[in-house]
RNA sequence: GGCGCGGUACCCAAGUGGUAAGGGAGAGGUCUGCAAAACCUUUAUGCGUCGGUUCGAUUCCGACCCGCGCCUCCA
């Protein structure tokens, strides 16, 4: 695996340190509210990534933090007037409900900060005894940047004029200087809090990182992941706490995955412009599309979501699955005994497994990857339409599909399960009336009751009663069910 | 202002110093009771603009124009 390192600013060569599993450490979500798509980018890019290391015969070990204690979460559980574990509970598990429909694998630690209060007191105490972390009058702790003469390296940002003891300004009086940020903050009235060695308060979100990481995967460990924006200044904090206290490399390899546009700006909370995935779901978009449109474009490109983008996901996701139900579901033919060797089918398969894999291992090339089986595709199509596929063509092309769906994980159909979830979901928090009229009609349409109608009208149309067929078939168009009809008899599928 | 990324067909998007992957849409076709679905074929003398290097540049260099991100909570 080759892959860009924000660190070097090159593509390097990615194996892990200790030759066995690829430790890896992935910033988590804060859970103040649900998720949007632009956050779930992300997660979805750091799950290729992990697929794609597995795929290549590397294991993984990879860890996530979910930060369940900061000041939105205290000022917005405050205001419900709950506590805040009660707070982010629901956000946590809508959280990984979410990650469950977008298929992303979940990691093998999922670390909560309020479980790692004494990791991080640990951490800045050993901080502080080089003098390194200091307390402010009002109890917060602080890192002293003067004191990490590579801050900014990973941000490529210049901090040399920054000198310790330089007092700033009025605002910043607590603080030796502007840029020291908070280790640790001290209680508000009346504010959530643990008690301490170093006195009372929460952790400030960087330490959280640090703490947890080095606590599951050592002192050093192999790539960190995270969104584009926390390159600075968290993980820049990240790295200037971690090696400070070990003085050892916190980390070889970041990884940093660009932005999610929408409209040609950021999506974010802060700009309001942005949809979560329960949104996308109730307007009748499916949860496999998503995941296409997400990781079909390099993690290093930023992505402008569009419904168009989306609507033609849903198709290419489409055309996939219709493959491999021809591929699986077809009699083919026995080729002629005396045909030895390869055919050119199964070279073309094999091919295509190779070109996928190249394009993996080429920086998570994950578009010219999907490019790779699309061709596929359509070559097999082709000559299956001319009779020229025969039986034992069949493995090598199923084993290039597995494959692609061992990272792309969009063939198994999950789709309408997931789309019945989320409107459970919205009849319980009261948001049905966000459903589209045309999901809603979905509610109640089990498979039992498709396939009664399914052969009902197979029957009418043997007794060539073409306007009961008719009938029944836009009954089940209402229903959101498109039928084909083949030689092979009756399929049919959700819209 | 500093740092970084990008501008490729109607839309999304890959890519290479030697003549433009893939998906969607459009057009044509096969199939079909009719449809739909499915499948096939097809679609950029051109890769932001202007210069330069080169036998040859979309690909390298320079300038310029435009867009985005970070520099503050943020995936």
């Amino acid at each position: 695996m080759h892959l860009y390192n924000t660190l070097s600013g090159r593509v390097e060569e990615l194996t892990p340190m200790d030759g066995k599993a690829l430790r890896m450490y992935a910033c988590g979500p804060t859970v103040y509210d649900y998720g949007h798509i632009g956050n779930f980018r992300t997660f979805l890019q750091v799950d290729v990534l992990r697929r794609a290391m597995r795929l290549l015969g590397t294991e993984v070990r990879h860890v996530m933090n979910v930060t369940d204690v900061d000041d939105k979460i205290i000022r917005n559980a405050a205001a419900a007037g709950v506590g805040i574990e009660e707070y982010t509970r629901k956000y946590q598990e809508a959280f990984f409900e979410d990650l469950k429909a977008l298929e992303v694998e979940p990691p093998e630690v999922i670390a909560r900060a309020t479980e790692h209060i004494p990791t991080m007191v640990r951490l800045i105490e050993k901080l502080a005894a080089q003098d390194i972390a200091y307390r402010a009058e009002d109890g917060s702790w602080y890192f002293r940047i003067a004191r990490f003469p590579e801050y900014g390296k990973l941000s490529k940002k210049d901090f040399s004029g920054i000198t310790d003891g330089a007092r700033i300004d009025l605002d910043e009086y607590e603080k030796d200087s502007a840029r020291d940020f908070a280790l640790w903050k001290a209680p508000k009235p009346g504010e959530h809090r643990w008690e301490t060695e170093l006195g009372p308060g929460r952790p400030g979100w960087h330490i959280e990182c640090s703490a947890m990481s080095m606590e599951y995967l050592g002192d050093s460990f192999d790539l960190h992941a995270g969104g584009e924006d926390l390159m600075f200044p968290h993980h820049e904090n990240e790295i200037a706490q971690s090696e400070s206290a070990t003085h050892r490399t916190f980390v070889r390899h970041w990884f940093h995955v660009r932005f999610l546009l929408v409209d040609g700006r950021k999506m974010a909370k802060s700009e309001g412009n942005f949809y979560t995935l329960r949104d996308l779901l109730l307007r009748g978009y499916k949860a496999s599309a998503i995941r296409m449109l997400l990781i079909a474009v390099p993690y290093r490109q930023q992505l402008n979501f569009t419904f168009e983008g989306l609507a033609a996901e849903t198709i290419a996701v489409e055309r996939l699955r219709t493959f491999r139900e021809r591929m699986e579901g077809t009699k083919w033919p026995a080729r002629a005994a005396m045909d030895g060797g390869a055919s050119e089918i199964q070279n073309v398969a094999r091919e295509t497994k190779a070109k996928y894999l190249a394009a993996l291992a080429d920086d998570l090339n994950t578009a010219e990857a999907r490019a790779a089986i699309f061709e596929m595709v359509r070559f097999v199509n082709a000559r299956a339409d001319a009779g020229g596929f025969f039986e034992s063509d069949k493995a090598e092309v199923l084993e290039a599909l597995r494959m692609f769906d061992r990272v792309f994980a969009v063939l198994e159909d999950h789709d309408a399960e997931w789309t019945r979830f989320t409107l459970d979901w919205a009849e319980r928090e009261g948001k049905l009336d966000q459903a589209a009229p045309e999901v809603l009609a979905t509610r109640g349409v089990t498979d039992e009751k498709i396939q009664a109608l399914v052969e009902e009208r197979d029957g009418a149309k043997r007794r060539r009663d073409f306007k009961r067929a008719d009938a029944i078939r836009n009954e089940l168009a209402g229903m959101g069910i498109l039928l084909e009809d083949s030689k092979e008899g009756t399929r049919w599928k959700r819209k």
